[in-house]
This record gives C-alpha cells, sequence and structure tokens, in this order.
DNA sequence: ATTTATGGAGACAGATTTGTCTACCTTTGC
DNA sequence: GCAAAGGTAGACAAATCTGTCTCCATAAAT
C-alpha cells in the first residue's frame, strides 16, 4: 500500500478508535496526519472508504495478534487459556499493538454506523466470522457447542469490560470453561 | 410527566434506536413528533438532555419487561430459563413495547458517544448494574460466580444476536447453564 | 373579558462537515 | 533541463445541525 495512504489509515484508525468514527472529522484526521486533504480524496473516495480501511487494518492487526497468542496451544483446554488471558491483557492496556483499551472497534462502528452504511455492519460481520474461524481452527476436536460458549463468552467479556468496566472479566470465563470441558 | 415532553421522548427513542443518536437530527424528532422547535427547548436544556431522557425511558420499559419476565421464577433454573427465553422473545420481534430489536441501546449509546458525553457512558454502566441487580434479587441462593456467569453471557447473547446476527444465541446459553447448576 | 402561560411554525445565526478546486511546490525519469 | 506525477496548503461551496428568537394562536385562570 502507499506511504500515505497507509499512514491516513492509521491515524484514521487511532482517531475513531479513541473519540469515536461520528466524532472525528476529516480535518482532524489531516491535522494529526499531516498529510494535505488533496491527497487523502486522491486515496480514498469519501470518508466512508476511510472507514472501511480503517476496519480492514484493524481487522489485520488483531487477527494477527490473536493468531500469534493462540500459537501455541495444543489442546482445548490451552487455546481456552490461551485466548482469555490474552483478552485480559488487551483489557488492560498489556497489548501495544492494539493501543489503549475502548471495547470493540467493530462493535463500536456497528452502532455507530446503523442506518448509515450498510458496508460496514458487514464488515463488522465479517470479522467476527474470521474470529471465530481461527478460534476453530485452534480447536483439537471440534467441538460445535464448546465454539459456541467460547465466542458468546468472548463478546460478553468485552462488552463488560468496556461499558462496566469490569477489567477482570475474561478470567471470570476461565474457571467455568475449564470445569465444562473436564466432564 | 408532562404529555409533550413524554411525547418527545418517546419519539426521539424510536429514532434514535432505529437509527442511531448521532444519525438523528433534532429536526427530525420535531417532525415525526409534531412538536414545535420551542417546545423541546422549553422542556430540555439541549439534545444531550434529550438523550439522557431517552436513556432513562428505555431504562424503566426494559427494566419493568425483564420484572415481568421473571416474575414466576421461583429457583435458579427458573431464573436462567425464563432469563434466556425473554432475550430469544427480544431478539426475535415478540416483545413489541421494546419495539424492533436494534441490538442494546444502552451499548449503543456508550458507542455512539465515546469522548462526547461522559453522562452517557455513566448512565449506561448504571443501567447494567441494575439489570444485574435485578437478576441477582431472583436468585433463590446468592452465587456471585453463577451471576456473573448469568450476566457475561447475556451480554455476550446480545451482542452477538445483533452483530452477527444470530438470533438463537440466547437459547444456546441455556443448556450450558442448566448442566452447571445440576452439578 | 382579559391576562397569562403554553405551543406551533419556522426564519435565522453560528458552527461544523464533507468534498472540490485552484495555485504552487517537489521529486523523479528521460 | 524539463515534463509529468503527485503532494501541500487552504479557500470555497453546499449541506447540515444545534440552538435562539420572533410572531402568532389557543386555552385556561382570574
Amino acid at each position: 500500500m502507499n506511504e500515505k495512504k497507509h499512514l491516513l489509515t492509521m491515524t484514521a484508525l487511532d482517531l475513531f478508535y479513541k473519540n469515536g468514527i461520528n466524532s472525528v472529522g476529516i480535518n482532524e484526521v489531516l491535522k494529526a496526519s499531516g498529510v494535505a486533504k488533496k491527497t487523502l480524496y486522491n486515496h480514498f473516495v469519501s470518508k466512508d472508504a476511510l472507514i472501511i480501511a480503517t476496519l480492514e487494518y484493524r481487522h489485520n492487526v488483531f487477527l494477527h495478534w490473536l493468531k500469534q497468542s493462540l500459537a501455541n496451544s495444543t489442546t482445548n483446554e490451552d487455546l481456552v487459556r490461551y485466548l482469555f488471558n490474552a483478552l485480559t491483557r488487551w483489557f488492560n492496556n498489556e497489548v501495544p499493538e492494539l493501543t489503549s483499551f475502548n471495547g470493540c472497534f467493530f462493535i463500536n462502528a456497528a452502532a455507530e454506523c446503523i442506518g448509515q452504511s450498510e458496508e460496514v455492519i458487514t464488515y463488522c460481520r465479517f470479522h467476527k466470522g474470521q474470529v471465530r474461524q481461527l478460534i476453530a481452527s485452534h480447536m483439537q476436536t471440534i467441538d460445535e457447542q464448546l465454539l459456541d460458549m467460547i465466542c458468546l463468552l468472548k463478546e460478553g467479556a468485552i462488552t463488560s469490560a468496556y461499558v462496566s468496566q469490569d477489567l477482570q472479566a475474561a478470567q471470570k470465563c476461565l474457571p467455568w470453561l475449564m470445569s465444562y470441558m473436564k466432564k
């Protein structure tokens, strides 16, 4: 990708994730990145296109981080342990590449773009699907029910960590999942 | 509450929940309700005040519905069954008073008002706390761990139902919770 | 019957936003 | 050396949004 385009995408993601997509104007992105307006509209047809680019970028960063976090797991127990420990690190700002925790960018974007951009919600759905697939690919034995539970608890933990500021939400899931798998 | 004020609050909630708080302008609320702008600013000091009023109203409607849904539960098993069956009815648009399902209004509002209104996120936190308390008050024996799990799964189900369009998300939680309580 | 409070309709100011356009500069390839 | 491509800086148009204010109508209270 072009250097300026990449810079714009990263800067926009930073601001969008921190302050909300609708609260951040194009001009703010330009000022923060030091790029001219014409260059932005040279690379992106509209603000919506920039938003989609930030979603794609965040998706890549997030999946790369998750893949690495799960890399060493060889059993379902490992998988669950690695996953929810990784989430806890995310919530507690111990993962620099994900930047300061502000909930799930995709959930936030979906909420912000209700009845404004169908493309955004579609991409968010895609992202959640890809994350589920990545988790599934690390399962020793495919257990659709366990996969459902893991994903539901993951979503719940992210939401609780953000809205209710329960930074230990992911840790609370662990003992339960462990005892479930023991049976 | 005043009649016009109530009408404005209900109309605004409808539009905010359906199309997003930031996408709906004051003028749209006025047109839909047939109320004059001066009357609105007579009752609300600003749009922010109107937003808070819609949060309060939604909170009351939601808690009233949940209270009724859980009213007949006498055991923890009942509680879980009633709760997640009620969520399923909500997701599938079988609860008229909650209007067409569009995720959790409070999660959406929190996402939309990032770095814009501290009052909104505070109220969302309050709402989630009240819901938790209501659930706790219907528990036969207080089990903080079970309460955590119920709330985490509830949040996960709402998010999955909305973002991933998994309308059966709440039903998937039931067998798991049941087997957990049996032990 | 007259006063007072409340609401309707909407013009208007002021701020802000997206997106276009002009004019100028810098770098790179030939 | 020069032409072409792409970037900078920012003015500007057009739309939109919040909040104020004016003028008028209506209804209730004294």
